[in-house]
DNA sequence: AACGCTTATTAAATCGTTTCAATTCTGCTC
DNA sequence: GAGCAGAATTGAAACGATTTAATAAGCGTT
């Protein structure tokens, strides 16, 4: 009897099990492509007792979906992606971990990848995301991507702003109140005595950084003698805040502040160490308050006073954000602005 | 004069430009869509003028290559995709930074993602990169994994271990001496005259500990009068060291340990805080040494003395064995192990 | 045994890109 | 201007899954 030739390898299993498809798994189990795939994404649709002999046809030729046609066929994807500003920055990672339990929730896979804020490294990362049509992009923008963003919404891929309220409604958003927090900050070093206080922190073009800083200035303006100084630095790590020191302790004692707001707590720490270093009392010489509250300014060699976010509060929300965004296409756009809170330590009381 | 009439949605542009693609672009640019593949993946093949005419067309339209149908023809994906233990750890933070870097100059894409030390997470995660036909991962099993590593390599995915050595060598791996470190870290505290040392760490299953309680046990049995306890943590967090430590604490003042070695920095932050809090002096009554060298151990109240590894060039050498192991699929599998080194601070020395 | 009616299964079309082989074009030599 | 090499371009066939609409099978009723 005459066979159809199969353009296929056809030794198959012998041969190289690496590329076992549906139609080897159907050949196997007796039954057409089209049922091993319902079986696979409707199961309802098959008898349990061919189902079961797909299963084991599965098990024995260890057959993996293709996920690229799969997706080709789909059109979509489930998987979400987040780029994270620094994943070194417990902080970011903290958020990351909200996001991805509450994404594990929804079954929907979580990419991470971070753009060390640097917009250039942001703009791959969106590249890479919009080429992979994903269901959505959990972002916290730092380049200027409003237009990328846009075309992500456009093409069907839903996104959601973290820790930024964007100025006009396009995107839902989860966000803190950074001028509140910048204003938490110096009302409580003002409330301690402190009257000239400098601020540290990365650069300008960080929204959150601005914004803690304007906050910072408002309160500083209600008060008739204290005085605020802001000390721009190139990155938002521990060495930054290391540096900034150095320069600031190189000034004349006289000129010296006596507290220190640092724009986030990788920063307090690096102040923290050299004040310690050069044998500056903390807080009795220069008080000292950070922001964010990362697990590790609470060990620090001075408790480190700091700014409080609900980092994984705010990732969770993020994604429940997104998850209604992806699910109800048609829903309005909705803004979570969390209120930072002040977490006292001795960094700015004293023992 | 008749046209073949073209199913989709013709309007195009003006419908949604939701869905430029490369017959769109080719139609604008007078070509056929051929030509706008290879102006994209072979530039050289086509002329310069054509070039830029695709250009222009691809700019108008914002056409986005969409990479499932793109992967599913090439059948493969340049991308890589990494397993964390832990996000929240700053050591697989920079473990993964090390990684990224040294990817971004080869041009990869990095996918990360975490299993939390979760063997199911850690199972869901590695069949999602198995779906993807990622071109590599990198992981630090956690799990039984072994088979479904070898199915990646038998499937033509690039498998690199890290922070492990398998014992046969079927993967590449980067690794660290841990036996080596838990014997400098006990060395460390017997040569200060310490007798009597608790060992606080994360679940046994985890490789790594287990090694640095073997490399720890050995070193003590050179000694006579030296002892060693083990306190099992379910988790390798700071919680995990604070609760630990409050059990160590409540036992009779007479077999308390006059040392604790922390199975990682994460633990020993907590056993620190537990034991400032009690009122137990660091290193007086008590010494401390931790793991990893993370930078917040340096600036904790008291600077704690660890067992450093190379994070970040660990990530950076794994990646580059990964690449080898992509791009030259014959090569010999490759080992390289880093020496632990011990950081000394405070915590095991007085001030 | 013919009839509806539900349930299981399948053949064939489709997703959007890349590639191969074939074709057209270009410029150049003799 | 015929002949030709090489460059530029193209039509049509993949890639591997999913889906739709159509077919087959099962099953109780009359």
């Amino acid at each position: 009897m005459a066979h159809k030739v199969v353009n296929r390898s056809t030794p198959g299993i012998l041969k190289c099990m690496a590329l076992a498809q549906v139609r080897d798994v159907a050949k196997l189990a007796g039954v057409s492509p089209a049922t091993v795939s319902n079986a696979l994404n409707h199961p309802e649709r098959v008898s349990a007792s061919t189902r079961q002999r797909i299963q084991e046809a599965i098990d024995e030729l260890g057959y993996v979906r293709n996920d690229a046609a799969r997706q080709l066929r789909a059109g979509s994807n489930r998987a979400v992606g987040m780029i994270l500003l620094d994943v070194g920055n417990p902080f970011f990672a903290e958020v990351a971990r909200g996001a991805e339990n509450q994404l594990t929730t929804s079954h929907r896979p979580l990419l991470l990848s971070n753009s060390n804020q640097d917009a250039e490294r942001e703009a791959a990362q969106l590249g890479l995301f919009e080429e992979q049509r994903l269901a959505g992009v959990l972002v916290t923008p730092v380049g200027n991507v409003l237009h990328r963003l846009r075309r992500l919404k456009e093409r069907g891929t839903a996104v959601v702003i973290v820790d930024r309220k964007t100025g006009a409604d396009e995107f839902s958003s989860v966000s803190v109140d950074d001028k509140l927090g910048g204003r938490l900050a110096v009302d409580h070093l003002l409330e301690r005595g402190r009257q000239h206080i400098a601020m540290v922190g990365g650069p300008q073009n960080l929204r959150q950084i601005k914004h803690r800083l304007q906050g910072a200035q408002q309160r500083v303006q209600q008060s008739d003698s204290a005085t605020l100084t802001f000390h721009e630095t190139p990155t938002t790590d521990v060495a930054a805040g290391r540096l900034a020191t150095l320069d600031i302790l190189a000034k004349p004692r006289s000129t010296r502040p006596d507290a220190i707001f640092a724009a986030n707590d990788l920063i307090a720490l690096g102040v923290l160490q050299e004040l310690v270093r050069a044998g500056v009392s903390v807080p009795d010489d220069i008080a000292l308050i950070g922001y964010d509250n990362i697990q590790f300014s609470a060990s620090a060699t001075t408790p480190i006073t700091s700014i409080r976010q609900p980092a994984e509060e705010m990732g969770s929300r993020a994604a429940e954000l997104l998850c209604d965004v992806i699910d109800k296409p048609g829903a309005p756009v909705q803004h979570t602005v969390f209120q930072p809170e002040i977490v006292v330590r001795e960094s700015t009381t004293g023992a």
